[in-house]
DNA sequence: GCAAGGTC
């Protein structure tokens, strides 16, 4: 008996083969550069027993949506709008042919076919894909589904003798999202193209997109910008003790940080002075450690290489593609921050000992320093967190991707050693009725810090002896005010935090949507003080007329809003648990938008006055004033850390 | 010329 095998990606077709394969197996080209072929035998066990074997794979989606050519010659006629209800069809890209021809090869001559896609939402439908082609080339083609949430020996091999089925409201799930992001991208992509054209200027030549993905993150960034723009400052009293003791002047911080109300403050003050003595109500000295990082996801790599590397979050994936394309980095899209048990980590460890810079490091990890990562609360069930693989000397990679490379393998490195050790001193004080407190922590061991230059534990100073039940008179007493600041524009790794703790875009695609937004010029970047300040993000006048206007517009629906998503993942998640179909997702959800469709039209005037008197300025230095909607909308959205 | 999601 013949088997078919497809996975999602070659590296998955190759690690499987080389294990069901034992290593006996012979790679064949196909008529796609990117793909091989590889036959070996293997014994399934009951019903199929020991077969020939073809393990193969496709490259993402195999196939795409598409309009009927007579609805894209012209933006204008038909209406985009008729684009909610407009026939769409399944195709195979020019670009897959090749691929999807192999499969159709291989499937003539094969009883089964055994689908390897990743174990997620994207990867049933890809095997849907794949099963669509295969029965057109074999009609009567036994279609099986693999089940596997890593690529160790054992699990892979578990999971080739435990064939299940392909999960069919999976697959429609995915079928409802493509649709809906088609039909309502292109529909009002066209709509705010072909309207706010006409305004001329700057705009007659822009291509103003609308994404379920985009004008969400647009929304984050407007957001910020107006929590800035509209912060008014709020003065603030409190209380500061410092006492000088062996040549060492301590701080104590008030415990009840401070309050709004300086009448009260200086109630509270008098008391302090009257008390005159302050008297030590606690010291306590113990250890205390800073835990070393997690195991690396994509987004953590991310956030970390706009911070340290400073290079976009696009960059970083994109130079982090090229070293996992070259077998020295792990594949960089994964949202798990948990080893697997069964993986061989020492000997990765091992693999860095020939670096002059991390080498001696990793030598000492090997020589028994070494400790089990920490385990993250994330798994993605199909991709282990980013771990170098093999060592790459400086000299074969260029500046970026040493840069890059040397993050992975520290952090990998960090991740196998031990939290930093330290000892902490809380020292607490009542002055008056009130308490104060002073901390101190000397850092003993650096451990991981010594690898992982992108830390460093800042509280290293020794407090003086006090002890307890000692009073004293401190040598300085005073009141202090300060008023509240207002926030700062976001960051790139600010707006990917935001972007995860709301659901938008997904660990392949979040430096793609925020990339898009300045390529739309919906925003534009600045240096935070000065030219080697930190990347922030602010919304240009279009920006924020975009958002601005559809908060105004539209009461039920905002498109600006992230919800939306959020919205869709629930009803994503219904037709997987058979609580809902696709067509009455698609039919609820295209009413739902036709409803702001029509309202935007009509209140076409909305959006484009909101727009008008920044014309001139050359779509910057927008001066607009908070709207009710706005003030309102502003907590509608998950902050990072919630939950 | 237009979406978001895979992948190279």
């Amino acid at each position: 008996m013949k088997v078919l095998c497809v996975a999602e990606k070659n590296s998955i077709a190759k690690a499987v083969a080389e294990h069901m394969s034992g290593g006996r197996v012979a790679a064949e080209n196909t008529g796609n550069r990117y793909i091989k072929n590889y036959k070996f035998n293997f014994d399934f066990g009951q019903p199929w027993g020991r077969c020939n074997v073809t393990m193969t794979c496709v490259s993402g989606h195999l196939t795409e949506l598409t309009f009927p050519s007579e609805y894209n010659a012209d933006w204008k006629y038909p209406a985009p709008d008729r684009l909610f209800n407009a026939p769409v069809s399944v195709s195979i890209p020019e670009g897959n042919r090749t691929i999807a021809s192999n499969i159709e090869q291989e499937a003539r001559h094969s009883q089964a076919l055994f689908i390897w896609t990743d174990c997620d939402l994207e990867g049933e439908h890809i095997g849907g894909e794949i099963r669509e082609v295969a029965r057109k080339a074999n009609s009567r083609i036994e279609v099986k589904r693999a089940r596997f949430s890593n690529i160790e020996r054992a699990h892979i091999l578990a999971a080739a003798r435990r064939p299940t089925a392909l999960d069919d409201k999976q697959v429609e799930a995915v079928n409802a999202r493509l649709e809906l992001d088609l039909r309502i991208g292109f529909a009002f992509t066209r709509f705010l193209t072909n309207n706010l054209r006409s305004l001329g200027g700057p705009l007659s030549s822009m291509v103003l997109s609308y994404g379920s993905c985009q004008f969400p993150t647009l929304g984050f960034v407007v957001d910020r910008y107006f929590r800035v723009k509209n912060f008014v400052p709020e003065p603030f009293w409190g209380i500061k003790v410092a006492h000088e003791r062996e040549n060492q002047n301590v701080t104590f911080s008030w415990a009840r940080g401070h309050l709004f109300d300086r009448a009260s403050v200086i109630i509270l003050f008098e008391r302090c002075l009257v008390a005159k003595m302050a008297k030590v109500t606690k010291v306590q000295e113990k250890p205390t450690s800073k835990w070393k990082p997690l195991p690396l996801t994509t987004l953590e790599f991310q956030k970390n290489a706009t911070r340290f590397l400073r290079m976009t979050g696009a960059e970083a994936m994109s130079v982090a593609e090229g070293l996992y394309q070259k077998g020295f980095i792990s594949y960089p899209r994964t949202e798990t921050d948990r080893f697997d048990k069964g993986m061989n980590l020492r000997a990765l460890c091992e693999k860095q000992t020939p670096d002059t810079r991390w080498g001696s490091f990793a030598q000492n990890l090997v020589n028994g320093a070494f400790q089990q990562p920490r385990q993250g609360r994330h798994d993605d069930k199909a991709h282990p967190p980013i771990h170098p693989i093999t060592y790459a000397a400086p000299s074969v990679l260029n500046a970026n991707e040493q840069r890059v490379y040397e993050f992975v393998a520290r952090r990998f490195l960090a991740c196998c050693s031990e939290d930093a050790k330290g000892m902490a001193t809380d020292i607490e004080i009542t002055y008056g009725d009130e308490i104060f407190g002073a901390h101190g922590v000397i850092v003993l061991e650096r451990n991981y810090l010594d690898v992982y230059p992108y830390e460093n534990w800042t509280g290293t100073t020794m407090l003086p002896k006090f002890t307890l039940g000692e009073q004293f008179e401190p040598t300085e007493a005073m009141m202090t005010e300060g008023k509240t600041s207002p926030p700062s524009y976001l960051t790139e790794a600010d707006l990917l935090a935001l972007m995860d703790a709301n659901g938008i875009g997904t660990d392949a695609t979040m430096a793609e949507h925020i990339k898009k937004i300045l390529d739309r010029k919906y925003v534009f970047t600045h240096q935070r003080g000065g030219a080697r300040g930190l990347t922030e993000f602010i919304p240009s006048a279009l920006g924020c007329a975009l958002i601005e206007g559809f908060d105004r517009m539209n009461f039920e629906t905002s498109l600006g809003k992230p919800f939306l998503r959020k919205e869709m993942e629930l009803k994503m998640k219904a037709i997987c648990n058979g609580r809902t179909t696709k067509q009455a997702v698609l039919q609820e959800s295209l009413t739902q938008y036709r409803q702001v469709y029509d309202q935007s039209q009509e209140q076409l005037g909305v959006l484009r006055a909101v727009r008008k008197p920044h014309i001139p300025r050359n779509g910057m230095g927008l001066e607009l004033t908070e709207t009710n909607h706005h003030r309102q909308a502003c907590r509608q959205y998950v902050f990072p850390g919630q939950n």
